[in-house]
DNA sequence: TGCGTGGTACGAAGTCTTTCGTATGTTGGT
DNA sequence: ACCAACATACGAAAGACTTCGTACCACGCA
């Protein structure tokens, strides 16, 4: 696997701030994450990530500032698809009764999910 | 925490294998782990996983069997609940698209799917 | 020039996960 | 009674993840 989108949980952390804010200095990520782990800490990790190609950096003054290169999308497929295989055992159906427990959406996000749905429910039969 | 649904990726492997099936002996489910492990493995992972007090065993002729205690969709609801934190920003609607196109649906599925979210449609405005 | 401030680099310690070697127990057959 | 086959128990080695101490560097300023 020469793929970048598999990360560990700290790591995790990191890039979950870099995709929300687009970007961020070792002190800006460190604040982000509650500050709960130490500045060199999380040099340390986005050293890692640098390496695993999932960030890059770039000189700002006489600091570095980092920005994400994998992208969220696509990390979250790895992860999601591992899921189902294992605690959904690959039912879409069920991963999404929990998905809709473990986080409501509200009026106005639900209505997007059926749309999402009824459009490849019409799309769908007709590649057949 | 207490909890019992949090497992490294090797104890997943395991309980995947219980809850797909059921139960298993040490055998059983090192078959079902593709024998990538060796015995004593799969025996261990076993051991710990019933010290989390995640699976408990009966004896079975010579052999224990093993049954899974912490049930699925809990253990699912935690890593999600991440994977939405992490990865989707919280929002269930991208975390819906990833997973239709991690997993694109068969068509009863997916009419299951919307149907599941219809009815939460309907019931969600009146809680208001 | 010397010092404080604010930054990165590197290496290694601590901890958790994963794997398995070896010891030991039990059963059934001869 | 003994042996082979098949189990579990235990402990520790190997590896991966996480954290941080310490060294080092550049800048601004008295």
């Amino acid at each position: 696997m020469t793929n970048s989108t598999d990360f560990t949980n700290r790591e995790l952390d990191v890039m979950s701030v870099l995709w929300r804010q687009g970007s961020g200095t070792v002190a800006e990520v460190r604040e982000a994450m509650d500050g709960g782990a130490g500045y060199t800490t999380v040099l340390k990790l986005l050293q890692i990530l640098e390496e695993k190609g999932a960030v890059r950096h770039q000189q700002e003054g006489r600091a570095y500032r980092y920005f994400p290169v994998a992208d969220a999308a696509r990390a979250g497929d790895s992860a999601l698809q591992r899921l189902l295989d294992t605690v959904f055992q690959g039912s879409a159906e069920m991963a999404l009764a929990r998905l809709v427990e473990a986080a409501p959406p509200r009026p106005e996000e639900l209505d997007r999910m059926r749309a999402l749905l009824d459009e490849l429910a019409d799309r769908d039969p007709e590649e057949t």
